[in-house]
DNA sequence: TCAAACTCTTGATCTATATCAAGTTTTTAC
DNA sequence: GTAAAAACTTGATATAGATCAAGAGTTTGA
């Protein structure tokens, strides 16, 4: 599986032959089934993670048991919990797989070390930052400005694979909304 | 004004003395009054932004005129739009100021040319984006997570200063709801 | 300094979405 | 292959927060 993530790098990063394999000497390979755990609420996150295979969900659950999901990764992109990685504290959040997933995980002081070591490497991370900021700012945007249909228009707009691989449960979650209020959603725009 | 954005990087970037100085060398003062705009909707940003002195808000305007404010900025806090920034499109965002204020601007190739010369400002940077983005996904889970009361108290534990210093309809524009609404959350809360 | 323009409060009413409940379909796991 | 569990739908009802309206303070700017 690690042909996935190589493609990857090699698509976002100009690295040396070398490079490459120095950052594939510290990747640790690791499979979920789906249900299982990635990381649970009140651990440390200690790793950088990509996804290579399935999809994962970070949320949290309240008092009352609710669950609220945070966000969806798939192949092809990144998970974990940067705030309980940087300030090494234990997560709010949960992260499980929804499907069977594999990963490539780095430790947090590998990875760390690659960036210094790696211009090309580490310019790459942050370019995948500051998309990752970006998008969580259109997410707020959106949760304040739009109505429970223009979200889920949004939504499926958005991410298009999503809504077919994703339980609606979830996705209704992560759009702040009941399963019930997006099943009608489903049904009002299914007749437009 | 260039003391306090100087005492910000001394404290927070790793730089020479030959270092701050280049620093300084690209920076443009700018001084706007209290309504005035940074940034308006069609606009391409492309500075980075840091405020020396005041407040401004970003937010976007719906078709019926309403307003939702996105974030707040104070003084040693930066502003913009990456997204217009990133890819040079025209923003979806306002920006103006909620009081009198004074920023320091830098265009983004100078910006960028001594992100990639100074690896202390560089890496300055980036940690500064690291902690956006969490406080951007803090965001997003309290939106999902919490009732309009929560939020309020959760953004007045968080943000002390800002409650005195910005008008409640801005703040209830932040937290997703009425000023009406936050106006009697406020009675509520100040009898218990 | 005074009128116009905001801002905040409070009350009455409305509505989008939540909650509760029950039935149907789909998935899971032995 | 089948029983149990999970996911989805639909209807009835409840409610948090929105909207509308009007009065009291406060700020702004000629």
């Amino acid at each position: 599986m690690y042909e996935i993530f190589q493609k990857y790098l090699d698509e976002k990063a100009e690295l040396t032959q070398a490079e490459s394999e120095r950052i594939q000497s510290f990747a640790i390979i690791k499979k979920l089934r789906k249900r299982q755990y990635l990381l649970q609420e009140g651990d440390v996150w200690k790793y950088d993670a990509f996804i290579t295979q399935g999809c994962v969900r970070t949320y949290t659950v309240d008092e009352k048991g609710g669950e609220h999901v945070n966000s969806f990764s798939i192949e092809n992109w990144w998970t974990g919990d940067r705030e309980s990685l940087m300030l090494q504290q234990p997560s709010r959040f949960n992260i499980d797989a929804i499907e069977d997933t594999e990963l490539i995980l780095f430790t947090h002081e590998n990875f760390e070390m690659l960036c210094k070591e790696i211009p090309g490497f580490n310019n790459m991370v942050n370019a995948i930052l500051q998309r990752s900021f970006i998008a969580a700012q259109n997410r707020i945007q959106a949760s304040l400005a739009l109505t429970a249909e223009e979200k889920y228009l949004n939504f499926v707009n958005k991410y298009p694979s999503f809504a077919s691989r994703i339980p609606q449960t979830m996705i209704a979650s992560y759009l702040g909304m009941t399963p019930e209020t997006l099943s009608r959603i489903r049904k009002q725009t299914a007749k437009k």
